[in-house]
DNA sequence: GCCATATAGGTCAGATCCCGGCCTACATGG
DNA sequence: CCATGTAGGCCGGGATCTGACCTATATGGC
């Protein structure tokens, strides 16, 4: 199969086999590699001196195996592992509610890039039922967008795509993407504008058909020099948010940690009640994420959300209405 | 730093910096790497033959990069994106509602047996977070738990850990596990007691304290031969689940789609309705995501979901109540 | 307690590969 | 048209790699 005389190559194989959460004897990997159980023990030591730590137990059961060691070796996964590690990084980069959605956005650009093709579609069938069920049906950027977007960032490429405006028209941009920030529960694009010659900033989840253009332009400095804080400062003027104020009945450290890192600050009133503030954009997530605390709470601010959550008991209490039960149209008005 | 004498590993760099998504001149590459511009031609073609193909853009402002090929090429990361893969893992992993469930488990396995320590509880402190926000707060497994289950079923070792009992007891085990299954929300480890000489089910949320003991033992044959069969027909004396029947008001089709993959059979009332069949274990769950569908419905079988329901519904209400907002303790009752 | 079987590692000789330096060919952008 | 990038052939000296010995040592089963 793979060219075994190559040392490199069979190092590389080497580790993919080690990987596998089993002991190898030295035989049997030697057979694999075909190449004598003495070069095995060399190429052993060979990873072992590049810093895997390889783990052996000796005696007549023994074999080898890898361990944690200081540094994260070259990860070699098969096509299933792919497309799960491509799934679970679009949840966590397309619904970011906890701090480490850069990394997972660099991580899936890199990842995307050498994704094969034959696995690109399964990604993309997996994703849109996995990232809809986990995040609550969120509208939240494509990944596969974000991805794009990122590592035409990190590459100074120009980027070409589609963008609906608030109106909803259509328009194709060409621009400098200089960083994505992520304010809220949206990503945006902080990018140059090529044709309207400005700074502009584009709703990740509004541009379509993005496409890099492989041209590479020196990158440019933004205004002010803090991407987050001028984005952040636009921001309201792109979409407009809810501001939330409310009370609620659980000790602020729980209620903190049930929320997550999410938007918004917990301060403690008394022992066994905080209050809540933050902003966010749709009154379904704010109203599922208060009634997911399972405790008493009052809303104080957006009388939207209110509104909303009153809504939500009729229904509630409606479908849990006999009356209703019988005559299926009854519930029309 | 590293011994770029050694070709393996100096190939290995490159393919770290060719993951990087932009354009390497070879100059720069050779610089990096510590040899000559002519090497890396020979170290590019080298990865080419592996199958890995780099693109090289001709020109005066050429350069490499890796492209996607047919094969995945080792991942090389550094720490906050292997953070993110872990706990995008952990999300898709021990929250398992699409069918990528096992690959993305064998995938964590893969990764946490080599996860530097120091990344360990980096990755415990963001999967806390990650995975109660993204999952609506259920009590589902512990991810490394199941990494470690998942590990030790693999490669045939006697595992040992903490079972506590569905009437609170904490048992100490010694089994030899033979596979992780999904049933519903909720994963199940079918393995061989050793100690109660049969075999037995265990829910993997009610472990702890799970460590492999090395030892290996020849894998032994399930009963039934077929695990999936033998855990779902023994699921329900473990954990009482709800059987649920609702009628909700939503296209077959669209009802479908925003329910994702989960559990259940949905079948079409007419053109505008549709009735849900299916079972969960908590009735958190279950209303949260009947309320999350956006539309009516009405909740025919389970009447403890239907309690549930007013109760969410009075919880709602009273969120909403101005009188209650002054005196705090009014909502006592 | 012994033996089979595993890892661990030293040594040697021959074949092979690797590397840098030099060369020419070719594509691209200013 | 020229500077600058990739592409790749060729050569020679030196380093490396491999298999085949060998011995030491740890472990589990009989």
């Amino acid at each position: 199969m793979d060219a075994m005389n190559d040392p490199s190559a069979r190092l590389l194989t080497l580790l993919s086999l080690l990987q596998t959460p089993r002991e190898w004897p030295g035989s049997e990997l030697a057979e694999r590699l075909g190449v004598s159980p003495r070069t095995v023990r060399r190429d052993v030591d060979r990873l072992r001196e590049l810093g895997y730590p390889v783990e052996a137990t000796m005696g007549a059961a023994g074999g080898y195996r890898l361990a944690a060691g200081t540094a994260m070796p070259p990860l070699l996964l098969d096509d299933e592992e792919t497309v799960a590690i491509a799934v679970g990084l679009s949840t966590v980069a397309g619904n970011p509610v906890n701090g480490i959605e850069e990394a997972s956005l660099r991580a899936l650009a890199k990842l995307e890039q050498v994704l094969p093709s034959r696995l690109r579609h399964r990604v993309g069938a997996f994703r849109a039922a996995a990232v809809s069920m986990l995040t609550g049906n969120g509208p939240g950027a494509d990944p596969s967008v974000l991805a794009v977007t990122a590592g035409a960032a990190a590459a100074s490429e120009r980027l070409r795509f589609a963008y609906r405006t608030r109106d909803g028209d259509e328009t194709r941009r060409l621009v400098e993407p200089h960083r994505l920030v992520l304010a809220g529960r949206r990503w945006y694009l902080l990018a140059y504008d090529n044709e309207r010659q400005d700074w502009r900033i584009f709703r990740v989840d509004r541009m379509t058909d993005v496409r890099p253009t492989g041209v590479r332009v020196p990158p440019r400095e933004p205004p002010g020099g803090d991407a987050a804080a001028f984005v952040t400062g636009k921001m309201y003027s792109l979409a407009p948010t809810y501001e939330v104020l409310a009370t609620v009945r659980l000790p602020a450290a729980q209620a903190a940690e049930r929320l997550g890192a999410a938007p918004g600050e917990v301060q403690p009133i008394d022992e066994e009640s905080c209050r809540l503030r933050g902003h966010a954009d749709t009154l379904e997530w704010l109203a599922s994420r208060l009634l997911l605390l399972g405790c008493e709470f009052q809303v104080h601010e957006p009388p939207e959300l209110r509104a909303h959550l009153r809504t939500i008991a009729a229904r509630a209490l409606r479908a849990t209405d006999d009356a209703s039960e019988r005559g299926g149209a009854a519930a029309a008005g």
